[in-house]
RNA sequence: UGCCUGAUAGUGUAAUUGGCAACACGUCUGACUCUGAAUCAGAAGAGUUUAGGUUCGACCCCUAAUCAGGCAACCA
């Protein structure tokens, strides 16, 4: 009996991630002074998106799990491609997240000295000598996975020359690209990156924290663990294709270690998501060809976009921890990435009248120059919240869809002689219809059954379908923009001979310009969150103003209606 | 032709370390409903890539094969 209770008590013990077994066996053996302290290491190179995400909630996610530390760190060894601009981006979408990193944010370019002076080191221990050759030799020289590589004509120069010409590297006497510093490790590794790899280039750019200092730039192998060294990194997380690095970095480590303590490096599968594209290069793309409006349209899986779009950074997190972490190749369906945000947004969202298509509805008996206020629950899935009023009266909106001339049996809306309930208000009967000059309906002629009000406790069972509604003279117009996904295709990356650009789907974006809200809708601030009632839910969008009203769909609700009727 | 990874319902992740496979999404029923939502109840769906081996017993250990992904930037 008493363990029932604990049972229910002690929440759900989920089975540990592979990487979690890791960190509890360092624990138990108390490597690392049994600390765990990890990193999230963006390049500032671009826009975080949601796989990043998933890196972040695991690296932040598993120092709070383990109470330990986790660093933001900018790997930022490339001056020609990083900006403070994402510095900033990528640090606002690492807070909007909910996570804290430990101290200020580091920089590998905080390292640049220590890691020239390690360098020297490596020269004198005859373990890295300067190479002369342009780079399309020494490309040549490496080999290919299959063959070994050949050895540099300069592999074996002296350790004084080696000194001076690095020295000079630095001083900029070099032209780009005239000169690096190579590693001497093995020509003939079957591990292609063991193959004297390059450690530091001449790169003569200005870089966005040490301006000029620097002439020449160390690679990412050859700085990424002496940078978690210095910090004191224990679990290194990477994605996969870094584990044929991984000899390398525990080569770099074995060369300035001189304690106990050792970073461990850890490869896990990154997040693959259908029906989008996930690398910087292709988002890139679709920035630059104009095929989305920015890194923060709504439709892209930026952290950014997805922000826009009204995603709540609850949800992002759940996401991450749901799908968990594993090494094999992996797609995750966006349908659960859906299947979260709705779940979230049902509990915390308001529960509002729009009418995305409206169609003019007339009450014939109710009378003229009249309106009344019903009331409605703000939402009923949270028992805390208020209720509000909206106005009812003869002249009303009605979605379109909502209506049919001829509707097959199933359909439990409204039809010629048919009755529905307006939510909120009452029990009306189709009597007649207008069509227009095209043969489109214009305007429903209806009855109302005045004992019907809603609250009064009369019961219709009858009566299946339920419509939402707004009252004409009261409702504000309103841009809404509809969206969905952004490509047609499960796997948009995933056809060897086709870009991705082939499958953007046509109708991922449709603005609506003459939809109906209710009157408080029209002060939504940006970001604000609602359900438009049977619709979806939908975000107050940056464009927003109370003038002209702007929400972006973030979801719709689960249709059974639609995909029944696409059978 | 090399090296490194990986392979469990449609998708993703488990299986307390060898005791005949669980959870979530999805799918399908049904109940309830003033949101065709939510909620609730239930069902179907894999015998764990294949072939051998060890064992009383294998998703788990061994061997081989197959398939998939990664590796030849002075990118990260």
């Amino acid at each position: 009996m008493s363990n029932t209770t604990e049972d229910v008590a002690g929440a759900e013990k989920r089975s540990l991630n592979f990487i979690e077994t890791i960190i509890e066996e360092d624990i138990q053996n108390h490597k690392n002074d049994a600390r765990v302290h990890t990193r999230f290491p963006p390049e500032p190179n671009g826009y975080l998106h949601i796989g990043h995400a998933k890196s972040i909630c695991l690296n932040f996610g598993l120092a709070e799990k383990y109470n330990g530390k986790c660093n933001l760190r900018f790997d930022d060894t490339n001056p020609e491609k990083e900006e403070t601009e994402y510095v900033d981006s990528i640090m606002e979408d690492v807070k909007w997240l909910g996570f804290q990193w430990d101290k200020e944010p580091y920089y590998a370019s905080d390292y640049f000295d220590q890691l020239y002076s390690w360098a020297v080191k490596l020269i004198r221990d005859g373990k890295a000598y300067v190479d002369d050759q342009p780079q399309e030799t020494i490309s040549q020289q490496r080999g290919t996975p299959t063959r070994p590589g050949t050895e540099s004509p300069f592999r074996n120069r002296t350790i004084d020359e080696n000194l001076d010409l690095f020295d000079r590297m630095k001083a900029g006497e070099f032209a780009n690209g005239t000169r690096v510093l190579r590693a001497k490790i093995d020509m003939t590794s079957p591990n292609m990156h063991m193959r004297d790899p390059v450690m530091y280039r001449i790169l003569n750019a200005e870089h966005h924290r040490t301006g000029g200092k620097w002439k020449i730039y160390p690679m990412y192998d050859y700085a990424h663990g002496q940078s978690d060294y210095l910090e004191g990194i224990t679990h290194s997380l990477c994605t996969l294709e870094f584990e044929v690095h991984r000899p390398l970095y525990d080569w770099c480590l074995d060369q300035i270690i001189e304690t106990t303590y050792r970073p461990r490096q850890i490869e896990f599968a990154r997040l693959n998501l259908s029906y989008t594209v996930m690398s910087k290069r292709k988002l890139l793309e679709l920035v630059k060809g104009n095929y989305v409006n920015g890194w923060d349209d709504p439709r892209m899986p930026t952290i950014a976009g997805l922000r826009r779009r009204g995603f709540t950074p609850a949800s992002i997190r759940s996401f991450a921890d749901r799908i968990g972490v594993a090494k094999r190749d992996n797609v995750i369906d966006v349908g659960l990435l859906e299947f979260i945000v709705r779940e979230d947004l049902n509990k915390i969202t308001p529960r509002m009248m729009a009418v995305i298509d409206p169609v003019r509805l007339m009450i014939t008996n109710y009378p003229e120059n009249q309106t009344e206020e019903v009331e409605l629950v703000n939402n009923p899935e949270d028992p805390e919240s208020a209720s509000r009023t909206l106005l009812f009266g003869k002249e009303l909106f009605i979605e379109r869809d909502d209506f049919m001339v001829d509707p097959p049996k199933k359909f439990f809306r409204l039809g010629p002689d048919r009755e529905v309930r307006l939510k909120g208000a009452y029990v009306i009967k189709c009597e007649n219809y207008d069509l227009d000059a095209q043969g489109n309906v214009s305007t429903i002629y209806c009855t109302y059954d005045p004992d019907t009000k809603s609250g009064t406790g009369i019961h219709q069972p009858k009566i299946k379908g339920t419509l939402h509604w707004l009252e004409a003279s009261s409702a504000v117009n309103a841009e809404v923009r509809l969206y969905d996904r952004l490509f047609v295709d499960e796997d948009p990356a995933g056809h060897a001979d086709k870009d991705p650009i082939e499958f953007l789907n046509p109708d991922s974006l449709k603005i609506v310009t003459n939809s109906m809200i209710e009157p408080m809708l029209a002060s939504a601030k940006t970001g604000d969150k609602f359900q438009f009632q049977r619709i979806g839910y939908f975000c107050a969008d940056n464009d927003s103003t109370t003038e002209n009203p702007v929400f972006n769909r973030i979801v719709s609700l689960k249709d059974n209606w639609t995909k029944e009727n696409q059978k």
